[in-house]
DNA sequence: CTGTTAGCGCATTCAC
DNA sequence: GTGAATGCGCTAACAG
């Protein structure tokens, strides 16, 4: 691998006009031009950037913080992300975290020891939960919830799950079943906010009985299907806090002879592209994932710029999106 | 941020002491430690990793290229590479090239610059594409197909997809369509070779008017079933080549009336998660996709270290998934 | 066990 | 327009 030293001797010029003309061509003379491009050309010379990283003290990337990158809703996130960050020639450093505090912890190391100049945290943070401020790391959190002390994009989750459990109700629906996320989860804390706040709304008592606890995988909502299909009188509707689980439920209630939206309505939340293609198609709360990426990582720069003024809280708007999971409350059933 | 030499400062000891108490502390006397330790904590003291990467001249991360990182298989050998570099100590780049060469191209400029020491590119490589090669880059091809001159990892495509055709063609059908990828993507070229092969052998003549080309989505597959369904005689089955594209064209199938698998059968390749909440659940082929991850992972920190010997070609077995998409052929198209 | 010294590759002074 | 000299933070070789 040569070095500017070895341009420099091929050259017959020094190693400082050698940078200027790779940095500054204009301050350089036509003809040294001619002769650092041949040189280079030559020895196919590549500047080590490692050598101006450190030099300059600063990554040129960025860690993103993921429970899992093998979930749709979050690998949008990421490409958004990589949109912005390509434009301002960072790197994006992947930290799949798996959940684990402790790799968690590491990728955070990476920052403190300025291999990456900042982080996108993707989990929700719990209000308790302050892994950032003890180092002074600049941090986002994209989908992000209410009343975190971090800069944060996220939509509405109260007003989003208020939404669709109205349109539920204006169906007709009095009896609605919901699968929840684990119930420390702040998605699924301020999901359910909205959950309750509609069902007050509408003078229905909420029922515990109706809740099941999920963990966002297609799977667990699968699993929760069967509490409800078990009931003596099943709920006429089921609220899931995600896509995944909305998709498991309804394969679930498939198999035990319930008819979507039939004999029971199913909504998800995220609108992962799966969602129009499952049967039927869901009715979901769509979440501008990519958008959520882009604003996050724009704010991140805007951070490490010291450029940003102003709010560090972006609600992004979701969208309601009707399809075909969901109709009348059955007669028989009121 | 406080240097090396802050801390040699504070704790009254040299620069190589502390150094040396850092990474070898046997080296050091316990008084030493102690006072290093002390200052380390009081200034709040982190290595740069930066000037440890420029000095070692590595940077401790590969890069890998990924078509499209919303894309579930491929997210799935992320993870798996994801875990060994994990424990190698190594960070994972991630580069989203969106199926761009000049992007690809800015990627692999990584690997010639030192941010990256080397690079697992998850796009299979056609003949005649060669990237890689001219620069000196350490690389990795996973998911990538025969005839390739790059080290590959990878499942044996052709034997995979004939024997899905295999098995349609025991179930009596003999007007089998196919969605196949575009035709110059190489798993495409191979999955069209195990299609005619089984065909050949069965002495059902190769029909053209039976292929349609998708581009592995789920709306190409979609898009793609409206050919079929629009065919005087249908086809009674269909095999796809992959899951999202089958996923699909199930949806479309059964929006024109047709039952999977009663009137026409449909196998994917992949299978993700979502192929068995599919409905009718998918029969599938399914990768090993975190293993194909973890082991072009592997494979790449061999040729890092110089200590990788014999073939540079792996063939991961893979699992032929028989579900509920798939059934006899209908006796009426006989 | 500890300190002094040199140098990794590059950009940037400051002279000329 | 150009070159010589300096230093970024750290580790390794050497000397004590």
């Amino acid at each position: 691998m040569s070095t500017i030293r070895d341009v420099s001797k091929q050259a017959g010029l020094s190693i400082a006009t050698v940078s200027r003309a790779l940095s500054t061509p204009e301050k350089v003379s036509p003809e040294s031009l001619k002769r650092v491009q041949a040189a280079i050309e030559k020895l196919q010379y590549r500047p080590n950037m490692l050598s101006q990283k450190f030099r300059y003290n600063s990554a040129n990337s960025i860690v993103v913080l993921v429970p899992n990158i093998a979930n749709l809703f979050f690998s949008t996130v990421i490409s958004g992300i990589e949109n912005v960050a390509q434009k301002r020639g960072f790197n994006v450093l992947l930290g799949d975290t798996r959940d684990s505090m402790q790799r968690e912890q590491e990728f955070v190391h990476l920052v403190e020891t300025r291999q990456a100049d900042g982080l996108i945290q993707l989990r929700p943070y719990k209000a308790n939960n302050s892994l950032l401020p003890k180092a002074h790391v600049t941090a986002v959190n994209a989908s992000g919830c209410e009343n975190t002390p971090y800069p944060t994009v996220r939509i509405d989750n109260v007003a989003a799950a208020q939404e669709v459990m109205r349109y539920l109700i204006s169906l007709g629906h009095k009896r609605i079943g919901m699968i929840s996320g684990l119930k420390d989860n702040p998605h699924a804390i301020d999901r359910m906010r909205g959950y309750k706040a509609a069902l007050a709304e509408a003078g229905i008592e909420f029922d515990p009985a109706l809740v099941t606890e999920g963990d966002f995988t297609l799977w667990s909502g699968l699993n929760a299907s069967g509490h409800f299909s078990r009931m003596p009188t099943p709920p006429t509707a089921l609220f899931c806090m995600n896509d995944e689980m909305a998709i498991g439920a309804i394969k679930g209630l498939k198999s035990k002879g319930f008819r979507v939206p039939e004999d029971i309505s199913v909504t998800g939340f995220d609108d992962l592209e799966f969602a129009k293609y499952s049967d039927p198609a869901l009715t979901t709360i769509a979440q501008p994932a990519g958008k959520i990426g882009e604003k996050a990582a724009e704010l991140l720069f805007q951070l490490l710029d010291g450029t940003h003024e102003g709010s560090t809280e972006f609600v992004l708007p979701y969208e309601f999106v009707i399809r075909q999971s969901t109709g009348p409350a059955p007669q028989q059933q009121n």
